[in-house]
DNA sequence: TGTCAACTGTCAGAGGCTGTCATTAGCCTC
DNA sequence: GAGGCTAATGACAGCCTCTGACAGTTGACA
C-alpha cells in the first residue's frame, strides 16, 4: 500500500484492493472527524474503529498508531511540496525554489486533499495538530526528516556534496525555521484562511534578509 | 519543586526537602543510566523505580513521564542558555548575542551538569535523544517553546513588539534551525567531543549569510 | 509530644499497542 | 464452479504508560 495513502492511478485494482482503500479512507475520515470535534486526547482508537465498524486490531494494521492517522493528511501535502521543489527549474537559486514551491503548494492544496476530506476539515486538523503537544512534537520530527530530504535534493540541484558543504542543510534549516513560525502564527491567529497563510508565509520569508542586518532599531 | 530540577542555592532546606532532592537525583541518574545502556524503549518505568527502590507511582510524582526524565538534563542546559542570552550586553545585535550565548553554554556545560551526572553521561544521553524517535520529537517541541521565549526576549532587548514585528521570531527561527542541524550532525558524527560541537556550531552559523546569496556555484 | 501536612505505597483501571491464532473472504486454477 | 491458496480480519491475551483513590508513614512545627 502507498505509505502516503491516497494516490489513485494506474489500472483499476481488484476488489480486494478497492476494499482496502475504502477501509483506509473511512478510518482516516472517521479519525479526523473525531479529532477535530472531540479533540485528539479525548478520542480513543476503539471509538475510531467502532465508527467504521472494524476491530481495533484492524485500525493498527492500517495505521502504525493514532498519531499516524492524525498526521496522514499533512503527510500528503508535504509529499506534494517536496515533489514541487523537485520540479522547480534548475536555474532558480535554492531559496527561491523553496519559496515558490511552498506558495504553489498552498495554491494547489485543494486538489490534493479534497480527494479524501474537505479542505475545511484539513485546516481544522492543522490546528488540532498545532494545539496538541504530542501531535506537534511528532509533526516537528517529521519536518526534520523532510528537511533532511530537501537538503539532499538542494545539494543535488547545485551539484554539491551534502556532507561536505554546510550550505544545503543551512539553507533548508533557515527556510524550515521560518515556515514553522508562520505555521504556528497562522494556526493560533484569527484568520485561518488559505489566503492568510499565503501572505504570512511570503511576508515572513522576506524578513530573513533584514534580520541578519545588525542594527534593527534603524528601520 | 524546581521544574528544571537542580538549582541548589539559598539556605539549607529541611530534611524533607533534602530527601526529595536525593530521590529525584537518584531517579534521574538511574533513568539516564538505563536509557544509555539498554536504550529508551527497552527501559520500563518499573525498572527505573526498582533501581531506586521506590514504587512506580512515586516515579510519576517526580516526573510527568518517562519522557521528562529523559529530557531533564537537556532542560537544565537549555535553562542556562536562555539565562546566558538574557545576560548578554544590550548593545550586541540579536544574532550576535544568541551566538555568543550558545558557544558560552558549551564552554560552561560541565559546571551545570556535573552536579547531577558526569558530563560524559550527558553526551551519551544526547545521542540517545537524537536517535530515539519519540524523544527527538519531544525535544523538538521543547525547542519550539524555547524559541518562543527567546523571541520575546529578543523583542524586549530591541524594544519591539513580538506580535507586530516579524523580525524577532524570524531571527530566532533562523538561529534555532541552524542549531538543530548542528545538533544532529554532531550526535550522528564520529567526533562527539565538546570541542567538535563548538566548532561545528560556529562554522554553521557563519554559513547563514552566504546561503542567502543567490548563486552558490561561485564560491 | 501530638497534630497537621506532605510524601509514599498499593490497588484498580483506562488506553495505546503487539503477538497469536482461528476464521473469513477475494483470487486463481483446473 | 468447486476447491485450494493466501491475504485480511476478528478475537483474545498481555505488556507498558499513566492516572485516580485511599490508606499508611514520616517530617515539620506549635
Amino acid at each position: 500500500m502507498d505509505t502516503v495513502g491516497n494516490t489513485r492511478t494506474g489500472p483499476r485494482p481488484g476488489l480486494r484492493e478497492r476494499k482496502k482503500q475504502r477501509t483506509r479512507d473511512a478510518l482516516l475520515r472517521a479519525a479526523v472527524e473525531l479529532f477535530t470535534t472531540r479533540g485528539y486526547d479525548h478520542t480513543t482508537v476503539d471509538e475510531i474503529a467502532a465508527a467504521v465498524d472494524v476491530s481495533q486490531r484492524t485500525f493498527f494494521r492500517y495505521f502504525s498508531g493514532k498519531e499516524e492517522a492524525a498526521l496522514a493528511l499533512q503527510a500528503m501535502t508535504v509529499a506534494h511540496f517536496v515533489a514541487a521543489v523537485r520540479a522547480r527549474p534548475a536555474h532558480e537559486p535554492p531559496m527561491e525554489a523553496l519559496r515558490r514551491a511552498v506558495l504553489d503548494g498552498w495554491d494547489r492544496i485543494s486538489e490534493v486533499i479534497e480527494a479524501v476530506v474537505p479542505v475545511e476539515l484539513y485546516l481544522r486538523m492543522y490546528r488540532v495538530i498545532e494545539s496538541t503537544p504530542v501531535l506537534l512534537a511528532a509533526h516537528l520530527r517529521r519536518s526534520a526528516e523532510t528537511e533532511e530530504e530537501l537538503a539532499r535534493l538542494i545539494a543535488e540541484r547545485e551539484g554539491l556534496d551534502v556532507d561536505a558543504d554546510p550550505r544545503p542543510r543551512v539553507a533548508v534549516a533557515v527556510f524550515g525555521g521560518v515556515i514553522r513560525v508562520t505555521e504556528r502564527l497562522w494556526s493560533t491567529g484569527p484568520d485561518v484562511s488559505l489566503e492568510a497563510m499565503r501572505t504570512l508565509t511570503a511576508e515572513y520569508l522576506d524578513q530573513v534578509g533584514p534580520v541578519l542586518a545588525g542594527d534593527w532599531r534603524v528601520r
